[in-house]
RNA sequence: GGCGCUAUCGUCUAACGGUUAGGACAGAGCCCUCUCAAGGCUUAAAUACGGGUUCGAUUCCCGUUAGCGCUACCA
């Protein structure tokens, strides 16, 4: 059975980059038929918060993948010190009587090259029981093999076999001396016991795999198989962090802007992944089915961000076709919340006209706020009224053509062809073009140039409120050439 | 410092040793058009550097350089 795992530790928000995490363990479970585990690893008491889980869970939800099984480290203390207990009866670990590190600048101090503390690793049994049991805080650690020549291997189904010399790898905590497991026994401990037969994670882990591997083979499992996932970074190269990055890393602040939680996958998945296909947007169904270790890279991805934009375009180019590729009922249901969030009351009926008008010109969700507004408000937001004169007209033109406008809209039947026809015929009436009839239309009930096509528009927006906003175009006109004596 | 990993257009990427080094986003231009979008067409843009191996290297090997990661009783 295939079973993979995403073990976050709730120190922060969700980042982008667990989120992709996330996203490939569970695309791999989905295409092979394997569970999907979600595991908080939450061994370290003092730097967990309740507000990142609570950001954890939300992402998670919000990306609306699921998962087969839960588990939460901290209840599964009693496993770890047994495992933690077997490895140090056959000698495998030794008792570190060393007082724990404030600051971090000591051991490391001759050139960062401390492996072990010769002393507590050669320390008699005897002597070891007897401070123990006096109760003297010590620290459990691994004891890796010294005397002989020792490499560690295994094979990483993206970054190929891997070796490394135990001359280069210190004696590892296992257990603080505080009793709780440190990371990489809890993570193994449990990892062995859930049977976890993949472990996909970040390349961050790649050089710790050889401890876990040492772990493994000292508690008689069997190593699961790695894939190692190459790193988001930010456009100066270095890691994403929460720290350093800020907000612009959290999977909320893309929800939050609009994103479709497909889309967000569906961009996310390509940094480091590609179907070597040339296929870009794809839908969840798609991702499942081109997925495969095979295409995962070895190098680093940028998520494309700057200060001004905290969003690759790329992204916010996936998000547009899906949005354009989606059903219109859908994507109505979607904006309805956006909207009324932002305080608009609409019918669910008049959200799907609109929606049909604005399809195919928002990128975000959230841009329907901007590109639609005239749709959800009473009064139009002040405009400078030389915006309803036309191209190769004046003021003149533009109040001739407004007025006959307000004849042919109190009268036309309110529908797209209807509405083209009249408005057209009453253009060559005129002896303008059509496009000189519609601008001052269009800035009239839109209340600027630059608006969904017209005839929809109007036919959306009902006769009353045209005629009244053309009204108040025409005032305001009126106001402009005849100032004031 | 030690150890490990990586290196193709600005960004994401494709190319079982043989291609005019392909695609996408972003940029520029043109077309379409009631504005804006969408769409179509065109354009600019890359194999880090130096050695090998080979008839032939983006591709394999070595070195250099650069970047990243790990080097905690964090995960």
């Amino acid at each position: 059975m295939l079973r993979v795992r995403f073990a976050p530790s709730p120190t922060g928000f969700l980042h982008i980059g667990s989120a992709r995490t996330f996203i490939f363990n569970w695309l791999y479970a989905r295409r092979n038929g394997g569970a999907m585990i979600l595991r908080i690893d939450d061994t370290d008491v003092e730097r967990n918060t309740e507000a990142s889980l609570t950001s954890i869970y939300e992402g998670l939800r919000w990306l609306d993948l699921g998962w087969d099984e839960e588990y939460r480290q901290s209840e599964r203390l009693a496993l770890h010190r047994q495992v933690a207990d077997a490895i140090f009866q056959k000698g495998l670990a030794y008792r570190d009587f060393t007082p724990a590190h404030t600051g971090e600048s000591e051991k490391s101090g001759a050139q960062g090259t401390w492996l072990f503390n010769a002393d507590m690793r050669a320390m008699p049994r005897e002597e070891s029981e007897r401070r123990a049991a006096a109760g003297e805080p010590f620290a459990l650690r691994f004891r890796v093999p010294r005397d002989t020549q020792h490499t560690v291997r295994f094979a990483d189904a993206v970054y190929g076999d891997q070796a490394k010399s135990t001359a280069d790898i210190e004696d590892f905590a296992l257990v603080r001396s505080d009793g709780m497991p440190t990371y990489h026994l809890a993570s193994c401990a449990d990892d062995a016991d859930l049977r976890i037969s993949h472990i996909i994670r970040g390349q961050d882990h790649l050089t710790n795999t050889f401890k876990h591997v040492l772990i493994f083979e000292a508690a008689g499992a069997t190593p699961p198989q790695f894939a190692h996932l190459p790193l988001l970074v930010a456009p100066d190269g270095t890691k994403l962090s929460k720290r350093r990055h800020g907000p612009v890393v959290s999977v909320t602040t893309y929800r939050d802007a609009g994103f479709l939680a497909d889309a967000f996958a569906n961009f996310i998945v390509l940094l480091g992944w590609s179907p070597k296909n040339d296929r870009e947007q794809m839908t969840r169904q798609e991702l499942i089915d081109a997925f495969s270790l095979e295409g995962i890279n070895r190098s680093n991805a940028v998520v494309n961000f700057t200060e001004e934009d905290p969003f690759d375009p790329k992204a916010v180019w996936l998000n547009a076709e899906h949005i354009r590729t989606m059903p219109a009922e859908e994507l109505s249901e979607r904006l309805l919340p956006v909207v009324r969030a932002a305080g608009h009351s609409i019918e669910p009926l008049k959200m799907l006209q609109i929606t049909r008008l604005i399809q195919e010109r928002i990128r975000l969700l959230n841009d329907a706020l901007t590109v639609a507004d005239f749709f959800f408000v009473e009064d139009l937001a002040p405009y400078d009224s030389a915006e309803l004169i036309p191209k190769k007209g004046d003021a003149a033109l533009a109040l001739a053509v407004l007025e006959r406008a307000s004849g042919v809209l109190a009268t036309a039947e309110f529908s797209h062809d209807s509405l083209d026809a009249a408005l057209r015929a009453a253009a060559v009436e005129q002896g303008i073009k059509p496009g000189q009839m519609f601008e001052p239309i269009r800035v009239a009930v839109c209340g600027r140039k630059t608006a969904p096509p017209l005839f929809g528009t109007l036919e959306a927006l009902g006769r009353e409120t045209c005629l009244r906003r053309i009204e108040q175009a025409l005032g305001k006109l009126k106001l402009q050439s005849e100032p004031r004596q």
